[in-house]
Parts: structure tokens; C-alpha cells; sequence
DNA sequence: ATTTTGGGCACT
DNA sequence: GTGCCCAAAATT
């Protein structure tokens, strides 16, 4: 009997069956439409036997309408994705879906018509006409991208396309990408970076599971050595998967790449057009694309001949999914170089305490470069403890740390000044009746823009422009902002140094590629001397005349009780102190505090890196936390609070009772309100060698919930705040 | 998620 | 009987 099972990608259900009609050619991996009710749906080809599925009588199953003409997805990605429906509790169809990101990829090769500007001016202007001239230079995309872009309705363009004003150019979205050539570029190692390069190497050439974690301070040369490991894939025709934060996805990264390899690598992110991520996925089911650098999202690609993964930065928390599947991108690469056979070089200068573990009870195979390449020393690190060097009222910076940006701009080099937050102000309040703006999705107050005269809520996308009266009390021009942002670290900066050429650089200017390249450009040609940033900046820039850091608060991510704050903050200050003197001169690095004697701050202070691990890995086996034991969280959320409540009461009440699990809750989420749904939460901590999964898939499926309430399940939560 | 089905009810 | 609304069931 030809009957197949397919996971079908629709939330509510589990797999189906269906009948092979004769003549069609179908295997586990097939890309398959196939009918459901009225409707036609996407669905892949599974091994029966690994899927529970309810028998069906023969007689009820429909038949498959057509194979898709893409390559099946490879076995060892298949069990990559029973892997993670099973560790993070989601469907396999859910899972199968990321696999699957570009719909259009899988309708075959053919042709895209994007548009572009002709140069030619409408023969009728109009103000939308007008926007959309302004915004297109340069831009080539479809219609539906083209309006997004342009801020105007699809129609306008559609006008501008019969007029001439826009042009259709035909996009082949099967064209292979020029390859990599593994000796383009020989590299200049030093001998420690060498040594660690030949371990890779032969990992490579054995094509076997090995997990690396290749631990170096920034500036040791991490980059140049993991190349070696991806020309010996290169070497062999296989595939490599390079894996970066978001963030540090830069031009630079790809510019280094080039100069290495001769050619950019494939890039996937989530900002690609429909035809680039077409051609980027088909071109890697086909094997042709041989070194793909993307975001989290690139771990599901369907590479049929993986060599490599390389997951650079892997302490970064945005590794960490939190909405869809909640998964960790850092932990489901090492699983997928398992299935695949591969080494998995995990790079960091401040790895995750979780990975250093694993490297310490030899699972992983630590590599260290201990030195910074080229010679460069590393920063010189002072703190300044606020409540003694206090800053005048109204202002951030503390005299000490205004004197030695005084003498950057004297001496002619540039500084750099970190703040994790956008914006101009976190809080606005009436200094009339205290009113404070909060977002109505959400519980979180509205942070002021003041260079997009906004006030925006940064969970939900809320915004207003700031009225010119209180909203509560009617008194106007009694707005006050609390507290910095960037923004506002910027006018200060402005107002004490008149002349400095201060340039702000957070992911509200630094929009696009072009205006990331524009800043780096200006700021290796000395345009600029204060650099104001957030955690932008602290990735992949090398600048060598920069000899100046201030941290402006290292206090701030130490509140709110979230388990990873301390190794949050070290990683994020430490990584923000290896962009002072990365060229010749001596780096100086200033941290502001009002904690100068808390664990984190000391251990910057004086270098002492494992001083640090040593004291957070105790905190962290005092509480239960991992890699000493593990924590889950069900999050209840509905768009009725007490329904959110009840159902969350309903979880709590039927809490198993089991020795070495301890539930907590339900209580209110930290954001108890978000993107207008109530929030309610559940803690399970349990030992490590507790199935967390299956406690908690027993525990939820004997219940039911209303229409409207979602239960999610967070394993290894990273956002406790 | 989306579509179909079926019961209850008012109205003809 | 018919139309309409809503909840429940089915989708292979």
C-alpha cells in the first residue's frame, strides 16, 4: 500500500496520511501540496515509523496532488527537527517550517520581476509620486517591497510602472553565486592561532562530530583562525555554516570574508528580498552555495553536504529565539554538527559559563588564544565609582570620564561612549501630576525619540508623537524626560565639547548597510571623535586611532534579577573594551558604577576573567541554575486577563508533585502585559538529570484551555525579566 | 487555521 | 421548511 505520512504545515494539526498516486516519486524529505478539505497544502514527507500518526482506513486517504521540485530535505535534517520538537516541546510541523522560510523557493527556478527607478520623471507628480522617487535610488525590488520601502501603496507604483518611471528587470533566482576559493588568500598565523587552526583542520578532514570551543580575547584573531577550518571544508566541496548574531552581521564581516576567500559568502538575515532568499535557499539545497552566513534562522537551511558550522560571538544572547519555537540557536548547532557529522566551533571572547562547562568536563575541545594579534595591548581598565566622581545634575558623564575624553579630542584621537539604550530618555513624566507615558499593549513605559520626535514602546512598535499638554492634567509644556539614552548622552556631549564631532550610532541611524558603511568610512577617516553607542557598536569595528571607552552605566543590566545578568554584563563590557587600542596606542577603558565592589566589576577591573567564572559558576550551582540544574516556563497569555489568570491557576493546581522539582507560580510575567496580551508564568527548576520535557508534556496534555489562551513552553528561559 | 456540520430558534 | 447564528467537529 502506498500510503505516506506527512507533516502538514498548519498549527492545529499532527501529521497526516495520504496516498501516492501511481507514477509519482515520493521519499521521506519530499516536498509534497497536498489537499486538505477544500484547500491545498505544503507538507513534507516523514518516516512513518518516527512519527505517532492515528491510523486512518485506507479507503479515507486522499492522494498527493504534486511533488514540489526541490531536493528532499536531507536525513540528517530531518532528525534535527525531531530533535527540537522534542527538547523545546513545539510540533514537528512547526519546526519543519523554518526549514522551509521561502515559500517561493519551492515552486522551482523561473524568474522574479523586481523594479527599479528608470530616471525618468512622472508625467504627473504627486506627493506619494514624489516620496517614492526620493526613497527608490538605488533600490531594486518587487512591487509589494518596493512600497514598503517607499512608505506609498502598492497602486502608486503600479501607476509609476505604466508611466515609465519604474522599470521591470527580470531576476533569475536560480543563478549559482561565484564559489569560494579556500586558497585565495594565504593567512599570516601566529603559532598559537596555527596550532589551533590544525586541530580544526583535521576535524574537518574526518568528518566526525567534534564541538570546539575556540576561546580568545577580541582581537586574538578568532575570525582568521576559523577560516582555516572552513577552507579544509571548502577543500573537500563541502558546505560550511557560519552563524552570527544579527548585530554582527556587518559589511566588515563579509569584506574580511572576501579577502580571504575572493568571494562574499552567501548571507541569509531576515531582511533579505523574496528573490535573494529564494536563490540563497535553492541554491543551497542544490549544494552550490557553499558558505552560508546568516542569522539564528540559517541553522534550518537544507545544506546537503555540510562540512562545518561555525557559531561565532556563541555567547550572545540573541542566539535565543523568543517567540515561535523558543529555541537556542547555539545549543540546536551542536546538535545539528551531531547529526551531520561535522565539527561545530563555537568562537567567543566571553564564552557562555553553559559552554565553558562543557568544554571543563571535556565534551568540548577548548581552544585558546591567548594573545592579542599584531601586537596590541590590551585596554587599561579603570572604574569610577558615581557616588564619589557624582555627574552635575541633568548630565551622565562624571568629571573623570569628561577630562579623558578631553584629552582624545586634544591629542586627535576618537572615543567611544557605550549606553545599552536607544533613544533619548527611557521615561516621560508630567512634572505637573506625575502622569508617565506608558504603552497601552503593553506594561512598559514609552521611551522618547527625540530625533524622531516620537514616544515608542520598544516590545510592540507603539507610537505617538509627544503632545504639546499633559494627557492627565491638560498643563502643557510640563514634560520631563527621566533618565539617558543615547540620544541624550550625544546632546551632552554636544553641549560640553562644542566642536567634537559626535556621530550616534544605534540600530535607529544605522538604518542600512549604506549608512553602516557611510559611519565606518567617516570613522576611519577621523570625521568622527565621540562615538555614541549601543551594543551596536561593540561588534566586529576595528578602528585603530580609537584609544578611549566609557561604559555610562555598568549598572544597568544588573537589575532585575535575571539569572545571566552578571555574565551579561561582563560579556557585554568586556566586548565593548576590546574596541579601545586595536592599533598602536594604548587603550583606555572608564566604566561608571555605583557598585564598584559587586563580583562583575571587580573582575573587569583587574582582568581577572576566570576569577569571575569561578565566583558566577558557585552562584550558579547554589541556585539550581545551568549547566548544575535546569529551568523551564510556561507562559500563559490571553488578550483577558482573567482568563489568562484562571488558566494559569488551572496549570498551577494540577502541578505535579515530584521530588527534585520545584514549581514556582503562576504569577504575573515580568511584562505582564505584552503586545496587548496578558501574561501569566510558570518556573519549573529541576535537577539535570530530570526530564524537564517530559514532566511538563505530561503535565499540559491532560489539559484544555479556551478558545483565545496560549500556552507556551520556554526550555532553558534566557529572558527571566 | 479554516471549513463544514448540526442544533436550536425565530419566522414563514 | 427555511434562514440564521453559534458552537463543535473534522481536516488524512
Amino acid at each position: 500500500m502506498n500510503r505516506i505520512r506527512c507533516l502538514v504545515f498548519n498549527a492545529a494539526l499532527g501529521p497526516l496520511d495520504y496516498r501516492v498516486p501511481e507514477g509519482m516519486a515520493v521519499e521521506p524529505g519530499s516536498v509534497v501540496v497536498a489537499p486538505l478539505g477544500p484547500r491545498q497544502i505544503i507538507g513534507v514527507v516523514w518516516e512513518a515509523e518516527r512519527l505517532p500518526g492515528v491510523d486512518v482506513p485506507a479507503a479515507k486517504l486522499r492522494p498527493i496532488l504534486q511533488v514540489l521540485p526541490v531536493p528532499p530535505l536531507p536525513a540528517p535534517l530531518r532528525r534535527l527537527i525531531e530533535w527540537c520538537a522534542d527538547y523545546y516541546l513545539a510540533s514537528p510541523a512547526s519546526v519543519a517550517r523554518m526549514a522551509l522560510s521561502s515559500n517561493a523557493a519551492l515552486r522551482g527556478g523561473g524568474t522574479v520581476t523586481e523594479y527599479r527607478l528608470t530616471g525618468h520623471e512622472p508625467a504627473r507628480m504627486t506627493p506619494q509620486r514624489l516620496q517614492a522617487l526620493d526613497l527608490l535610488h538605488d533600490q531594486q525590488g518587487t512591487i509589494r517591497e518596493l512600497a514598503e520601502i517607499a512608505g506609498v501603496s502598492e497602486a502608486v507604483l503600479r501607476g509609476m510602472v505604466n508611466g515609465g518611471v519604474l522599470e521591470p528587470v527580470l531576476v533569475d533566482s536560480d543563478r549559482p553565486y561565484p564559489q569560494p576559493n579556500p586558497n585565495h588568500a594565504q593567512p599570516d598565523l601566529s603559532d598559537q592561532q596555527a596550532e589551533a587552526a590544525a586541530k580544526m583542520v583535521a576535524a574537518v578532514k574526518a568528518h566526525a562530530f567534534q564541538p570546539f570551543l575556540l576561546d580568545g580575547v577580541t582581537g586574538s584573531g578568532k575570525t582568521e583562525t576559523y577560516f582555516e577550518a572552513m577552507a579544509a571544508a571548502l577543500e573537500a566541496g563541502q558546505q560550511v555554516l557560519v552563524l552570527l548574531p544579527e548585530i554582527a552581521l556587518t559589511e566588515s564581516f563579509l569584506k574580511r570574508f572576501e579577502a580571504r576567500f575572493g568571494v562574499p559568502p552567501v548571507a541569509w538575515h531576515s531582511s533579505l528580498k523574496s528573490s535573494e532568499r529564494r536563490r540563497a535557499w535553492r541554491q543551497v539545497a542544490l549544494g552550490v552555495a557553499k558558505v552560508v552566513v546568516g542569522a539564528r534562522s540559517a541553522l534550518f537551511l537544507p545544506f546537503p553536504d555540510l562540512g562545518l558550522i561555525v557559531v561565532d560571538e556563541a555567547h550572545e544572547v540573541s542566539f535565543k529565539q523568543d517567540d515561535g519555537v523558543r529555541y537556542n540557536a547555539r545549543d540546536v548547532a551542536v546538535m545539528r554538527g551531531h547529526f551531520e557529522k561535522v565539527p561545530v566551533i563555537l568562537a567567543s571572547a566571553t564564552p557562555a559559563l553553559e559552554s565553558l562547562q562543557m568544554a571543563e568536563s571535556g565534551r568540548y575541545e577548548r581552544l585558546v588564544l591567548p594573545a592579542r594579534f599584531g601586537g596590541a595591548t590590551l585596554p587599561d581598565i579603570r572604574i569610577i565609582d558615581l557616588r564619589e566622581d557624582e555627574p552635575e545634575r541633568g548630565r551622565w558623564l562624571s568629571p573623570p570620564l569628561v577630562e579623558a575624553l578631553k584629552h582624545r579630542l586634544l591629542s586627535g584621537e576618537q572615543s567611544l561612549l557605550f549606553l545599552n539604550r536607544r533613544g533619548y530618555a527611557p521615561l516621560t513624566l508630567c512634572r505637573h501630576c506625575g502622569f508617565r507615558f506608558q504603552c497601552p499593549n503593553c506594561s512598559a513605559w514609552l521611551v522618547e525619540h527625540r530625533l524622531s520626535r516620537r514616544l515608542a514602546c520598544h516590545h510592540c512598535g507603539h507610537e505617538v508623537p509627544p503632545p504639546p499638554t499633559c494627557p492627565e492634567c491638560g498643563e502643557p509644556d510640563c514634560l520631563v524626560a527621566c533618565g539617558p539614552g543615547v540620544e541624550r548622552i550625544a546632546d551632552e556631549v554636544a553641549e560640553i565639547f562644542p566642536d567634537a564631532r559626535v556621530a550616534l550610532v544605534t540600530s535607529d541611524t544605522l538604518t542600512t548597510p549604506a549608512k553602516a558603511a557611510e559611519f565606518v568610512e567617516q570613522a576611519l577617516n577621523k570625521a568622527i571623535d565621540v562615538i555614541v553607542g549601543t551594543q551596536l557598536v561593540t561588534k566586529g569595528y576595528h578602528f585603530p586611532d580609537l584609544t578611549l571607552v566609557g561604559v555610562v552605566d555598568a549598572d544597568m543590566g544588573l537589575e532585575g534579577g535575571d539569572l545571566r545578568a552578571a555574565e551579561r554584563t561582563y560579556q557585554q563590557i568586556a566586548q565593548v573594551a576590546g574596541r579601545a587600542g586595536r592599533g598602536e596606542k594604548p587603550g583606555e577603558v572608564l566604566i561608571q558604577t555605583r557598585h564598584p565592589t559587586a563580583a562583575v566589576i571587580e573582575a573587569l577591573a583587574s582582568g581577572d576573567r576566570d576569577a569571575f567564572y569561578a565566583a558566577e559558576t558557585e552562584a550558579r550551582r547554589d541556585a539550581g541554575a545551568p549547566p548544575f540544574g535546569r529551568w523551564a516556563a510556561i507562559i500563559v497569555s490571553s488578550e483577558d486577563e482573567a482568563e489568562a489568570r484562571e488558566s494559569a491557576r488551572a496549570i498551577g493546581g494540577t502541578a505535579p508533585r515530584l521530588p527534585d522539582v520545584m514549581i514556582l507560580g503562576p504569577a504575573p510575567a515580568p511584562l505582564s502585559l505584552l503586545r496587548g496580551r496578558y501574561r501569566y508564568r510558570l518556573l519549573i527548576n529541576a535537577r539535570r538529570s530530570t526530564e524537564v520535557q517530559r514532566v511538563i508534556r505530561e503535565w499540559l496534555e491532560k489539559l484544555t484551555f479556551p478558545p483565545g489562551v496560549r500556552v507556551a513552553v520556554d526550555i532553558d528561559p534566557y529572558s527571566f525579566v
